[in-house]
DNA sequence: AGCGTCAAGTTCCATTTGGAACTATCAAGG
DNA sequence: CCTTGATAGTTCCAAATGGAACTTGACGCT
């Protein structure tokens, strides 16, 4: 079995505690792995995720894909529902209940799109709005937690290196039977 | 609104395309968005996960828990299942449920574990490993593919850093509601 | 040994999920 | 205008999910 780039670099003191507080088969996937990018992405996006969307959950009731929905025109107001679909690559039939369940709760507003009447233009309420501003600071602290691990260089470094990936990302494949890439 | 780090590097022609390519949205939370690790770390195993286990799925009829299951125990030979509930972030009810259709078809045996006679060691049959065997090289080359924008030196960099990342990970806070970390 | 607590895996069942079909609208071509 | 094919969003319903309770075994402690 092939080993990750790093198997054997010698990290220190800090290495010795990981490899005790993780479960050993945590351990193999992580360094001894041939497919060490999606393991890592997969462990480090959840160790974010899983604390984030538990804590919004029972803060305030918003289930993870409303949640997407909320943050999503947050980001931008103004977007439709297939925007955040493209955006999130979860199933449009899920965030269509997402979103009438925020619109429900009166923390989503929703007009039709006068440029397509099919769609429909969401905004934030206030209350919408309070809960967004409110989640922000608590996701940039675990973001920072998360970061803290590295020097301001090495931070930088990161976001550059994911930076061009992302932008790649058009040329991947999308479907591992044709090798084609996107549409 | 903070932006990223990158929000304004000049990363030439590759980013255009990018720009045209994906939803605005999406470009708004890649470039526009202070919580920009998060979205980069889900965006980017999206892009792994998403078509390596459709393939897999419409291929050997593998639902995501029963490759994780199948994945782990091709890994590492004689686990059982609480590794890889801790592994994967998976309930253990769910994963109970995919060994044990594992085991119907064969592609997983299992013996109890003699130290603990309420755990089950786990192995994979003739059949499961020639799966696992002929999925490697497929999320090799989705690995590779992605890989490819950055040189040989980036790569090696993002693989140290998502070390260095991993390694810290004990220290993150897993609950936001306290500020401790581990238990 | 006997008892209390905890862990591994399973089962139960209400809830969520997501593929597919459906409705309404758009956009291109005759 | 009237097709034809695509798209935004919704609805339907079989299947997957995951919290909680349960079973059985481990590991104290006295």
């Amino acid at each position: 079995m092939r080993r990750a780039p790093t198997a054997v670099s010698h990290v220190g003191a800090a290495r010795e505690k990981a490899l005790k507080e993780l479960d050993p088969l945590t351990v193999t996937k992580l360094w001894d792995n041939p497919c060490w990018l999606s393991f890592r992405l997969n462990f480090i996006a959840f160790r974010f995720n899983d604390p984030v969307y538990r804590w919004i959950e029972t803060r305030y009731g918003l289930v993870r894909p409303e949640f997407v929905a909320l943050y999503a025109v947050g980001l931008r107001d103004g977007v439709a529902a297939k925007n955040i679909v493209a955006s999130s690559g979860l199933p449009k039939n899920t965030l269509s209940r997402s979103i009438q369940r925020l619109l429900q709760r009166r923390l989503l507003r929703r007009e039709t799109d006068p440029e397509d009447l099919r769609s429909f233009v969401l905004y934030l309420t206030a209350p919408g709005r309070a809960i967004f501003e409110e989640t922000m600071p608590l996701m940039i602290g675990q973001q920072t937690a998360m970061l803290s691990a590295l020097t301001e260089a090495e931070q930088r470094q990161l976001c550059e290196l994911m930076d061009k990936l992302v932008i790649a990302s058009p040329t991947w494949p999308h479907d591992l039977d044709k090798e084609g890439t996107a549409p």
